[in-house]
DNA sequence: GTCTATATAAAGATAGAC
DNA sequence: GTCTATCTTTATATAGAC
């Protein structure tokens, strides 16, 4: 009924607090770059701190990891505004969301989930739900709200929110997921997301 | 300058060469399985074989993934017709394609090399070359020839096949990748793809 | 609650017999 | 080339002092 339990409550002393959040920071970093392989060794000595502390924390490694998941169910999106102009909201909301998409800690937490989806399930679906899943979700009302008006063709919304993130995307997401491409920067992002507004356009728009 | 030269060749008799396949079989499904943190006394018991043995062919867990990803390279693809009518032909080879990459085997294969991309980055291309990649490469070719055959809209074929190939997964396999969603049935795909074609078509035939 | 030091198990890799 | 038995390191997790 307080703010907050965790398994082990071990957060009750501001130091606590400090030393808690430099183990999840580092149990973050050192996860992303090695994987759920890595060691507790290696989360202590990232935090600056005694592995025991990161035990009285957390309870186990697993606990950790469930920990440092938990921390993306807060994440936050724009929003669309349904009186908007399409593709001007279109263009916002996706270059918005790619840069979010391309961050390194977006990779790096998102490969560590799809790696131990089997494993943990519940933690996977966690962070699809506050990434793409959260992108989706946005996108279909504004969508739906675009049909009724008239603007897009009577389509599944949906469908058509599915389509856009998909062209959004494109492959060059997936190569990156592979670590055969960098992320894109600023500029082209913004050509991308252009580029996804124009092709959803042709296919979607009322002729 | 023979048939194959792996680091340590251990396959010179007829039951080096079964126990080696049975080898490759067994770490092939234990990594997909529990990637790469699975160990090599897992392996073997797979495989039916002595630690040892699987030393002999190896030399180490490194060279046994080495080995199981090389597989991959070999892989083939349906090739397309360029003077195939283009509805039938994205429909034909979408449908194939998308029968590939919901497949259970290449699911792991990818959770695997998609964790590992920094450890072994050349690994993590193989894999890709193999499967996005070879996808995105034979569909290029077609779509330059109906661009000069007029067929399709003045655009940069690489970007055509890149929005083909997006529209054909949608967000179905980010979702799969993650374990939320299970894998489309056949009559799914076959829908799948079929609205792919749908929603390409509007954006990129000439009208 | 945090540290140092340690228990215990399991990993990758190898020695040596056949 | 393949097995059994073993070495060595490193992992998760805990005991006990402060």
């Amino acid at each position: 009924m307080s703010e907050q339990d965790e398994i082990p409550r071990a957060a009750a002393t501001p130091r606590g607090r400090r030393k808690r959040e430099a183990i999840l920071a580092a149990g973050l970093k050192v996860f992303m770059a090695e994987g759920y392989a890595a060691s507790m060794d290696r989360v202590a000595a990232g935090a600056g701190v005694a592995k025991q502390t990161l035990y009285s924390h957390f309870g186990s490694k697993e606990g950790l990891l469930r920990a440092v998941s938990d921390r993306f169910k807060h994440d936050t999106l724009r929003g669309l505004d349904p009186a908007g102009d399409l593709g001007a909201e279109l263009l916002a909301f996706g270059d918005h969301m790619m840069r979010k998409l391309f961050d390194p800690e977006t990779l790096g937490i998102q490969r560590l989930m799809i790696a131990q989806a089997d494993a943990f399930p519940d933690l996977a679906r966690i962070v699809y739900a506050a990434g793409p899943g959260r992108v989706r979700e946005a996108l279909v009302e504004f969508m739906r709200s675009k049909v009724e008006q008239g603007e897009l063709r009577p389509v599944d919304p949906d469908e058509a929110a599915e389509d856009f993130v998909a062209l959004l995307q494109g492959g060059r997401r997936q190569r990156y997921l592979f670590g055969i491409e960098r992320a894109p920067d600023a500029g082209e992002i913004r050509r991308m997301a252009q580029r996804a507004v124009a092709v959803f356009r042709r296919a979607y728009t009322v002729s």
